[in-house]
DNA sequence: CTCAGTTTGTTCCCGCGTTCACAAACTCTT
DNA sequence: AAGAGTTTGTGAACGCGGGAACAAACTGAG
C-alpha cells in the first residue's frame, strides 16, 4: 500500500503535520493519538489517518503514534533528512526578508546565494551572504548542486529569470512575482501570490457584507 | 445561472484572470478569445469559460470577450470597485516588505496602519506610515472600518494577535506565521506558508531524483 | 486467558472540480 | 440572405479528495 504515490493534497499537508509534531516534541509529548495530532494540525482525524497511511503503518492500534518516530518518517518522506541548497534571485524588499528568514534554514533548507541584477547592490552583506551578480547563477548552481530557486524579482523579469534558472539546471521554482510562469515538463513551480490571497478574502468579505445587508432589509420589511 | 454561488476553486482563479486582463489592456488589446485569455492565465480554456459563466454571460459567441468590460465585471464580483482598508501587525523583516509592497495599494487595498508590540519601533516611519502600538488596534479598526488584517508576527504570538483582531471586529485574516489559527464561524483565514511550499517542492524534487536513479540502475542492469 | 476499551488502517460513498464535446449564437463573405 | 467559419456557454462523464463508519489490532484489568 505504501510508497506507490502520495496524492498531491496529502503532500501539501505533510509539512503541517510535521510542524504539529515538532510542537508536541517541544512540549515533551512523546506519543499522541490521531485525534490529538489532527486537532493540532487543524484537520479531520480520519483525513490525518488516511494521509499517514500513504506513508506506511507507523502507528499502533489502541495506542497512537510515537511522535519522534512519526516525525522522522514524515521528514524522510518529504526529503528533509538531506538538506537543500537554495538560491534567491531578486534581493529587494522581499528578497531581504526571505534571506533573513530563519524558518528557511532551520528546516532542511540552506540559502547558498543571493543574486541580483542591480550591480549597485553587489557585495552588500545580507544575512551573512554577499549579494552577487545574476550571471553567476549557473556556476553557483553547479557548484552547490542547487535544485531549488526562489524568484523575488519584479513580475516583468520573472519569466526570463525562470528560464535562466532552468537552463542552469534548477528543477523546482518558488515564485513570488505576480506572473504565470511557463516551464517545460519535469520542472515544478509553486507560487506565493499575496494579491490573490487578499482578493479572495475581499470576495468573501463582500459576500458577508452583502448577506448581512440582505438580512437587514428582510428584517425591516 | 449567475450570482447563485461561485465555487471556491473558481474564486481562487479570478485574481489570476484579472491580472491576465490587465496585461492585455497594457498591451492595448481590447478583445480576446477564451483560448488566448486561458493561455495568458495558464489554465485550460474550458475551465476558464466555465469559471466566467458563474459570473454571467459576458462574452459574445463567435467573437470572444471585451477585455475592459470583463475586467470590470470580475473586479466588481471580487469587490475591488470599493477599496479595502488593511492593518498589518508585526513590522519585522516581513512586515517591512509588505508595508513597502506597491502591489498592495495598487489593486484596491490600502494599508491604514502598521502595528507592533515592540515599543522601540513605535514612531518609526515605514512606507509613509508611523508604526503604532498594538493596543491601538481596536480604535483603528473602528475608525477606518477595517475588515482585513495581516499577521506577520512570530508564530508564538499569532493566535493571540488573531483573537484580538477578531475581538476588534476584523472578519478576514491573512496569516504569514507558521501556525494553524483557530477562529469562530464567519471569520475567514488564509495562510501564506513559505516553509510548506519549499517542503512540497523538496518532496517532488526527491521523487524526481529517486526516479532518475531508478532508471539509471535499470539501464545499467 | 478472556473481555472490555481504545485507536489505527481501510473501505465505501458522496460531492466537488476538471475536462470533453457539442449545440447555440454570433460574424463575415459572397 | 444564406452558408461557412468562430467561439461561447453548458451538459455529461470522470476522477480525486473528504468524511463517516467499521473491522482489525493492540492494551490492560481481572
Ligand atoms: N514586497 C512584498 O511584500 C511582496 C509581496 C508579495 C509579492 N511581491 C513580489 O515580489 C517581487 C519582489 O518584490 P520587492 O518588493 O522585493 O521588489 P523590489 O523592487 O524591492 O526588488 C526587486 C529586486 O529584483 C532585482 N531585479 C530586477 N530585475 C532582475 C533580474 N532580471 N534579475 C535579477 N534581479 C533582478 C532588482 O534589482 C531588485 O533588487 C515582486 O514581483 C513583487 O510583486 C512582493
Ligand atoms: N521573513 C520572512 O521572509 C518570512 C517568510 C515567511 C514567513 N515568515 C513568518 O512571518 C512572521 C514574521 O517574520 P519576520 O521575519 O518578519 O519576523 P521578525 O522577528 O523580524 O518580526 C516580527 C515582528 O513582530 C513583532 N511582534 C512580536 N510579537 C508581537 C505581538 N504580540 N503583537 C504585535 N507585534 C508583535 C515583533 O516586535 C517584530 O517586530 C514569522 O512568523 C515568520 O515565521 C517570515
Amino acid at each position: 500500500m505504501s510508497h506507490s504515490r502520495i496524492p498531491e493534497a496529502t503532500v501539501a499537508r505533510l509539512p503541517v503535520y510535521l510542524r504539529a509534531l515538532n510542537s508536541l516534541l517541544d512540549a515533551k509529548i512523546s506519543s499522541c493519538s490521531s485525534e490529538e495530532l489532527a486537532a493540532s494540525a487543524g484537520v479531520n482525524s480520519a483525513k490525518l489517518r488516511k494521509d499517514l497511511s500513504y506513508l506506511g503503518s507507523y502507528g499502533t492500534r489502541g495506542v497512537g503514534y510515537d511522535v519522534e518516530y512519526l516525525r522522522y518518517q514524515i521528514s524522510r518522506e518529504i526529503g528533509l533528512t538531506q538538506d537543500w541548497p537554495v538560491v534567491i534571485v531578486g534581493i529587494g524588499n522581499l528578497g531581504h526578508a526571505l534571506a533573513n528568514y530563519s524558518g528557511f534554514t532551520s528546516r532542511g533548507f540552506r540559502t547558498v546565494a543571493l543574486l541580483d541584477a542591480d550591480s549597485n547592490r553587489h557585495g552588500e552583506l545580507v544575512a551573512g551572504l554577499k549579494i552577487r551578480g545574476f550571471n553567476e547563477l549557473s556556476a553557483i548552481v553547479h557548484e552547490h548542486g542547487v535544485a531549488i530557486g526562489v524568484i523575488a524579482t519584479p513580475a516583468a523579469a520573472a519569466q526570463s529569470v525562470c528560464d535562466r534558472m532552468i537552463e542552469a539546471g534548477i528543477r523546482s521554482v518558488l515564485n513570488f512575482a505576480p506572473t504565470v510562469l511557463s516551464v517545460p515538463d519535469g520542472v515544478d513551480v509553486r507560487k506565493v501570490d499575496l494579491s490573490s490571497e487578499l482578493q479572495i478574502l475581499a470576495y468573501h468579505e463582500q459576500r458577508k457584507a452583502g448577506l448581512a445587508a440582505a438580512e437587514g432589509t428582510e428584517e425591516s420589511a
